[in-house]
DNA sequence: AACGTACTACTACACGCACCGTGGTTTTTC
DNA sequence: GAAAAACCACGGTGCGTGTAGTAGTACGTT
């Protein structure tokens, strides 16, 4: 019932972003995680106890996966806190955005499933609020140009161009998407000295 | 089959949108529709062939009933274009989704949807791609503050809040969401002359 | 090198649940 | 009184769950 086999567990973890992006939260369930990660029927019921607790590692371990790891943030505080370096970043993150889809989709969901889950909430809460402190301090603390405001309405807004770029993105063929991230950090980020 | 009593058709409907919101697209059936509208079990059925068709127009419906009214418009235009009337017109965007939880969560729920069924996307994406022009059209020609840069960095930075203050409020606590809109406004809207 | 243990993978089964679609009867409405 | 809608109950079905039982493998012991 509570196997210990690490690769194996992170392997269904892994599908289990998969099925979330493809079926949405309610359709994560053992069977579907058992195809989707290729293993034979029963296994995932093998290694959760039941949906909750699956669900809620899985929270748990899409962040381990959206983290940026040690390696990009020394890469991102490298370069001098201009606006051009902010720039680089947003575009280095919408093309992180539209290679993991699967895995930023999957988070969408979650936190639509934590409406209905407390668990599922307290964990994103926790996680992303952190993430998202992390993500204004770097800015603020970093020297980059503007202030908290700034930082804030710059993550509001990459956040808000995310899931329309997730959901719906022919509903912005004009201007796409990378011309509409200059604006976003011409406008809100201002100029370097 | 195929009962054309609209004011129940409607019901359904509006039940719809509740279920949406309660239990995500997976679980909007027939069901879960007959029971959140009341209504013995098989009414459902005899009003939508396939749940197909009961989800596409579900997303029609929902624009009609989120779709600000004429009245609402008039009101809007009544001001002059000020950055105040910007802010006034934030705060009451964000009390509609405040008071519409459900309407709100489940168009978000059905552009999740549409990622897996092309015929809700594409509703949504005509639907929301003209409220997206209509809304900066409305800035722009309507000669408020900043060009349409502006009015696309409001839109999408009030996008992002939204969905936060739907999915993790409690991510938010400080600065609390209404200071977060105005700091937006004074970032993002130039100060009247 | 042979053996034994402990863990894991695989398979099958039995049960339950929720849902669908419909057919027939009752009620309403015009 | 006739047509339409509402109600209710039923058969059938597919999916998911949890578990029990069997087979395989890796590793440590003697």
């Amino acid at each position: 019932m509570a196997r210990t086999n690490h690769p194996r567990r992170r392997a269904l973890l892994d599908a289990a972003i998969d099925v979330l992006a493809d079926h949405g939260a309610r359709g994560l369930t053992f069977r579907a995680l058992d195809t989707a990660a290729a293993l034979p029927p029963g296994t995932a019921s093998n290694y959760f106890p039941d949906r909750d607790t699956l669900l809620a590692q899985t929270g748990a371990h899409i962040h381990t996966r959206l983290a940026p790891t040690p390696q990009r943030m020394a890469e991102l505080s490298t370069p001098a806190p201009t606006r051009h370096a902010v720039r680089t970043a947003m575009h280095d993150l919408f093309d992180r955005v539209s290679r993991d889809r699967s895995g930023y989709l999957a988070l969408l969901e979650l936190r639509l499933e934590g409406t209905r889950r407390p668990d599922v909430r307290h964990t994103l809460t926790h996680a992303i609020s952190t993430a998202i402190t992390d993500n204004i301090d770097f800015h603020v603390e970093g020297g980059y140009p503007g202030g908290r405001t700034t930082a804030i309405a710059l993550y509001l807004a990459m956040s808000g161009l995310i899931v329309e770029h997730l959901t719906l993105p022919d509903a912005w063929q004009n201007p796409g998407f990378p011309q509409i991230i200059d604006d976003l950090v011409d406008t809100l980020v201002p100029a370097d000295p």
